[in-house]
RNA sequence: CGGGGUGUGGCUCAGUUUGGCUAGAGCACCUGGUUUGGGACCAGGGGGUCGCAGGUUCGAAUCCUGUCACCCCGACCA
């Protein structure tokens, strides 16, 4: 027998290789190409077209709480940088500098903005006079440049595009509330939009951003049982309006400094769609973010009147969601596969015997299931299957985040789980950083979060230390 | 930044050990035809000067020197 042809370059199974696995999905998915500029990406039609659908869900939902868009230059001076000085540690081992303009070295070099708290800042001491100034609620989308040694796409690369917010509050319990607002509005997204369950909760001093007080986080369990830290929002206090000078004249004509906050969410969420929900074939989206929600593929589309019809149930799709038709002259077994590795959350199939018999095939792509259907309910019946998929991906992926949560009561307990199931770990922490780096070192875990939800006092001793612990963290691996 | 590896049509690679005729294959692409319910087939066609620079030689993808780039593994990170 002749050698089995290679048809396809295949994609990788998940649990032979998951870092290749997500490789050939990112490149067969169509999402992105490598460019020639090492650690950037080209992001394609189809994966900007998700970033779309993601920026217009969440822009909605920001606008709804009050935040307005602005543009800041993406060029800070390096003694604006400067001015806080954790923040600065922080970032100073990864940003890029400007060093010439022209011809000309700069008097002072500019680095590309790897975060815009300080330029927010600096613009902050010039326009809030008064607590009638306040609050200040804005936010922008752009991109960010942080040089990173080892670059993955979507997850880690040397530009990335995100939104972040920045705002300014009278109070500290106003920044408190907006902090807490925005970590819910992520976590709501994530779960509603993108059919991802998330842990919100708190990072450890440890973990907290460059120069906030507390970062709060929302965690998301990858397919191989890595952690994803999916969106942050940052509680600064009055780290940053100190040393930039942000201050306002209250209702007793006292001067105060202001209280600020700062969130993001970045196209890491797209690497994150890709692991919670894709499998061997390819992509699966999540209708509410899927830039085609339904394709139609005709069979035999050169006999009389397939194309003519296909096209026609195309357009009825089209006036209540995003349709899409391959008239392309691939045979039909290569459409099927595309739309798969593209993970379009419905196809419908429409062939010379459908036509006759007045019906057609509706294909769901996350569990593959034909479901025969008449044409004069297409319409309805393809949406109700979304709703459907979309509320099955959710409770799927939830089934598999709860089924890879471990509690350690010991640390050897803590290193079984460490070294043999992929997941998070719950276990008791006694708050010291010590322990904190014992596991990192010991094990390659880190700490995500402490939880909001699910303050459960599963033992009485850090597992690390046996000292007395109070607070329970989740645990993992991460990308 | 430390260790390992690779540079040959758009992609994946063979050829390099032992220098030798016109540099190969598969996929992709173009044209025509037959096909079409899970990645179709036939025929014809276009495209590379072998990462770059220098050297050795009658002759270099192949040997030597230098250089650049990229990938993988470790320390930093949305």
């Amino acid at each position: 027998m002749a050698q089995e042809k290679k048809l396809v370059e295949a994609i990788t199974s998940m649990s032979e290789d998951f870092a290749q696995w997500y490789t050939d999905v990112v490149v067969k998915a169509d999402l992105i190409a490598y460019s020639s500029v090492k650690g950037c990406m080209i992001i394609k039609p189809d994966g900007y077209a998700i970033w779309e659908n993601i920026q217009h869900e969440l822009d909605r939902r920001f606008k709804a709480t009050g935040v307005q868009n602005v543009y800041m230059p993406m060029f800070i001076p390096e003694s604006l940088l400067q001015v806080e000085k954790d923040h600065v540690e922080g970032f100073a081992p990864e940003v890029a500098w400007v060093t010439h303009g022209g011809l000309n070295p700069l008097q002072e070099r500019l680095c590309v903005r790897p975060t815009s708290e300080t330029l927010f800042c600096d613009f902050y001491k010039d326009i809030i006079h008064s607590h009638r100034d306040l609050p200040k609620v804005y936010n922008q989308w752009c991109s960010v440049v942080r040089w990173e040694k080892e670059t993955r796409p979507f997850l880690r690369s040397r530009e990335f595009l995100w939104q972040e917010g920045h705002t300014a509050h009278a109070t500290a319990e106003e920044s408190e509330e907006r902090t807490i607002q925005m970590l819910n509005l992520y976590a709501d997204f994530c779960e509603e939009v993108l059919a991802m369950p998330v842990v919100r909760g708190q990072k450890t001093e440890k973990e907290k951003f460059a120069g906030a007080e507390a970062t709060y986080t929302i965690e998301a369990l990858m397919h191989d049982g890595k952690a994803l830290q999916s969106g942050t929002s940052h509680n600064f206090g009055q780290n940053f309006s100190k040393p930039f000078g942000i201050q306002y004249t209250d209702k007793n004509n006292q001067l105060q400094y202001v209280h600020q906050t700062s969130w993001g969410m970045t196209t890491r969420l797209i690497g994150a769609i890709i692991m919670v929900h894709g499998d061997d074939s390819g992509l699966v989206l999540p209708p509410r973010i899927a830039p085609t929600q339904v394709i139609v593929i005709p069979i035999q589309q050169k006999k009389e009147g397939v194309l003519e019809k296909a096209s026609e149930v195309c357009e009825r799709l089209g006036k209540t969601m995003r349709a899409k038709l391959d008239d392309s002259d691939k045979s039909p077994g290569w459409k099927f596969s595309e739309a798969e590795m593209r993970g379009i959350p419905v196809r419908v199939e429409l062939g010379p015997k459908d036509i006759e018999a007045g019906k057609c095939v509706l294909v769901r792509r996350d569990t593959r299931e034909k479901i025969e259907c008449s044409l004069d309910e297409v319409e309805t019946r393809v949406a109700e299957l979304l709703e459907t998929i979309q509320k099955e991906m959710f409770e799927r992926a939830k089934a598999h985040r709860d089924s890879h949560i471990f509690d350690a009561h010991s640390y050897a307990e803590f290193t079984e789980i460490a070294n043999n199931k992929p997941g998070f770990i719950r276990a008791m922490w006694c708050g010291d950083e010590a322990c904190e780096n014992k596991i990192k070192e010991d094990l390659a875990v880190t700490s995500r979060c402490m939880p909001f939800n699910d303050q459960e006092h599963i033992s009485d001793v850090c597992p690390v230390c046996g000292k007395p612990a109070k607070k329970l963290v989740y645990w993992g691996k991460a990308y």
